[in-house]
DNA sequence: TCCCATAGCTAGGATTCCTACCTATCCAGC
DNA sequence: GCTGGATAGGTAGGAATCCTAGCTATGGGA
């Protein structure tokens, strides 16, 4: 295995589940908008994004529809209501999960520093 | 699964060798150190702790030694050189991937906001 | 014409963490 | 005396996740 690799560690889904907050995106432009908000960092194989597409799809976490745009099929994803509960509940697990390892890491005082 | 387990999602090797960098500790307390440390989040199992310092040793990161203390036996575990270096990059690597998991979750441009 | 970007997919492997179980000692409480 | 919890170590096996490697197909620019 690569060194680094692995990057996401656990965390694809709720990236996943962010890129759709403003809206509906299709896969290829969820994998697109994951590379770029992170600054190139997390630049997804497609071996890794669709797959956990469909994983939150069978969650019912998203929706898919297909469409065809130019000639190319697409399967347009949105949130659905459990899937932006998931986000939120999501975003309150990584900023405590993030606040506790960096605690660790930085070896301040639990659980808070001036 | 249950919701919340798989917490540590692949930063668990970073935390063991963090709770060593003050000097050598024994299994079980590293244990309790990440519990404390953590506010009681990173209560791991036993199964989880072990192995993960069996593998850190097999890769040379740390070095084990026997002893006992009050009738009870105790695999002492101390960084080794290699240790505090693969430490120092991962602790880098921690702040790289929380920024840009932040950066996508708070949805603030990429990469840095005032 | 050929290749890249776009757009989708799957199979299988490697790794990681957890559940569940085991042994054993020391000490406090009953 | 006995029991149970904290301390201290361990393993086996399963579930989940992400990656590698491969596939099909279209449109457009060099």
């Amino acid at each position: 295995m690569k060194a680094e690799a692995q990057a996401l560690k656990g965390h694809l889904d709720v990236l996943l589940l962010a890129t759709l907050e403003d809206g509906p995106r299709h896969g290829y432009a969820i994998k697109e908008a994951l590379r770029e908000g992170s600054g190139g960092r997390f630049d997804l194989p497609t071996g890794t994004v669709y797959p956990a597409l469909h994983r939150l799809e069978r969650a019912r976490l998203i929706t898919g529809s297909w469409s065809t745009v130019d000639g190319r099929r697409r399967r347009s994803y949105r949130l659905t209501a459990k899937g932006s509960r998931q986000l939120a509940a999501d975003r309150g697990s990584w900023r405590e999960f993030a606040a506790a390892v960096t605690a660790l890491l930085e070896r301040r005082p639990w659980p808070a520093t001036p």
